[in-house]
DNA sequence: TCTGGGGTCCTAGGACCC
DNA sequence: TCTGGGGTCCTAGGACCC
């Protein structure tokens, strides 16, 4: 048996949201259709035929509008996403435990050992496509390589609803003329500094000494990208979901983060903000059972400055209030209370496990009281619902009506 | 109607320790 | 009496991805 020289896919929903959201309305199939961008919003994604006007997700809505007034608009529904998402990755899993999640609507995989059982990885990738559109009703790419990063590529270069193998024998010709912004970890700012370097393809990074590179990208970065542009990128796939997806997963952060319907430079509005976000955020840790020690606050002007300020606690908390007051102490620190603001975040980092906190109880301590109080809260949510505090809700609805906490 | 929200990782400088 | 050198932690900032 000859060896599988392509055994790592990845599988990449086409127009995800957009699909998903369309899939049970056959009148919007054909439409330009676009999911979010509303107020100060911007694109999360956009069918093919909203494409084909120049929309593209990340994009303000204002400008998707401007160049295809006529789409249909819709607003994200992350619980159907995520419920969609999580079938997909089952039907992965049944090919092989060796899946990666790497978002909604992402994943690699290592088929190697699935071979013997189900076929080459090319009859592989076509199983697969057929299920999820028989089980989901979408349509996906499938990019088929000896890597990880060539995989993405290739699925990329699938799209919409294709499939492309690119063998180790065909890296070079098939990566080499393309442009270094095509390149996974390549975004608008180190594109422009290899630019500057007059590398302008994969091939020319390639063809450049690994020194030169490191000393102007840093050591870590130029490693990397080099190993790219050589296709020579050695990590594994991994079984794991992605990270922010819950599921036991060693999260490294919480956070949360609003931009606000109109500016404001009213202390009192900012601080109720930072007080929603604050019980989110350690409602979510809570319910995860993570304690974190360094809290961070995002603050971002109305000229769309942005900051962020931190302090580590000399304890890990997932207290409302005691995440709370550090922002509040972050937030003052800054002097910003004359400035209009356009968004704060709050941000708990250093996670761990509260199962392997040791708690040093002081004597009369404050904290004890706040404890109780978000104990009480979780319950509250968690009987009767959390159609008013989900991160999913308040994006669907409730903009207008949402509960505020601050007291 | 300009520019979301969830994350990860890397770098660099200063403090601090041995 | 003339300033080493490495490791770790903390903080700030930035790039990037979906």
């Amino acid at each position: 048996m000859t060896a599988v020289v392509t055994p790592i896919l990845h599988v990449d929903m086409d127009a995800f949201y957009a699909s998903v959201a369309t899939r049970d309305r056959p009148e919007l199939r054909d439409q330009p259709v676009i999911v979010g961008g509303g107020h100060r919003g911007v694109v999360l994604s956009a069918s093919y035929q909203a494409r084909a006007f120049g929309v593209r997700s990340g994009m303000p809505g204002a400008q998707a509008r401007r160049l295809c007034p006529q789409a249909v608009t819709l607003a994200p529904d992350f619980d159907a996403f995520s419920t969609v998402s999580r079938a997909v990755m089952e039907t992965f899993r049944r090919v092989t435990p060796l899946v990666e999640v790497a978002s909604l609507d992402e994943a690699f995989l290592d088929v190697g050992g699935a071979v013997r059982r189900l076929g080459p990885p090319e009859a592989i990738a076509e199983q697969l496509r057929a299920r999820i559109h028989d089980e989901q009703g979408i349509t996906c790419s499938v990019g088929l390589a000896a890597t990880r990063s060539v995989a993405k590529l290739a699925s990329r270069r699938a799209k919409p609803d294709g499939v492309l193998t690119i063998a180790p024998d065909q890296v070079v010709e098939q990566l080499h003329p393309l442009d270094v912004g095509e390149l996974y970890g390549v975004g608008e700012s180190t594109r422009s500094a290899l630019r500057a370097l007059g590398l302008h393809t994969v091939g020319d990074v390639a063809r450049m000494p690994l020194e030169v590179l490191q000393h102007h990208l840093g050591r870590a970065s130029g490693a990397h990208l080099m190993d790219l542009a050589l296709g020579t990128d050695r990590s594994e796939v991994v079984a794991r979901n992605a990270a922010g997806f819950g599921l036991g997963e060693p999260d490294r952060s919480m956070g949360a983060q609003e931009t606000f319907g109109r500016d404001s430079a009213d202390r009192g509005f900012v601080l109720r903000q930072l007080l929603r976000l604050a019980a989110r955020v350690c409602r979510r840790m809570r319910g995860a059972g993570k304690v974190g020690r360094t809290v961070a606050i995002t603050v971002r002007y109305a000229d769309f400055r942005t900051l962020n300020r931190s302090r580590t606690l000399p304890e890990p908390t997932d207290v409302t209030q005691e995440v709370y007051r550090t922002a509040v102490a972050l937030y003052d620190a800054l002097g910003a209370h004359r400035d209009r603001l356009r968004l704060v975040g709050v941000r708990v980092e250093g996670l761990v496990s509260r199962a392997g906190v040791h708690h040093q109880l002081e004597l009369g301590e404050p904290d004890h009281g706040w404890a109780d109080a978000d104990r009480a809260v979780d319950r509250a949510v968690a009987r009767f619902g959390s159609a008013v505090v989900g991160p999913a809700s308040l994006l669907r609805h409730d903009r207008g009506t949402r509960r505020s906490v601050a007291g």
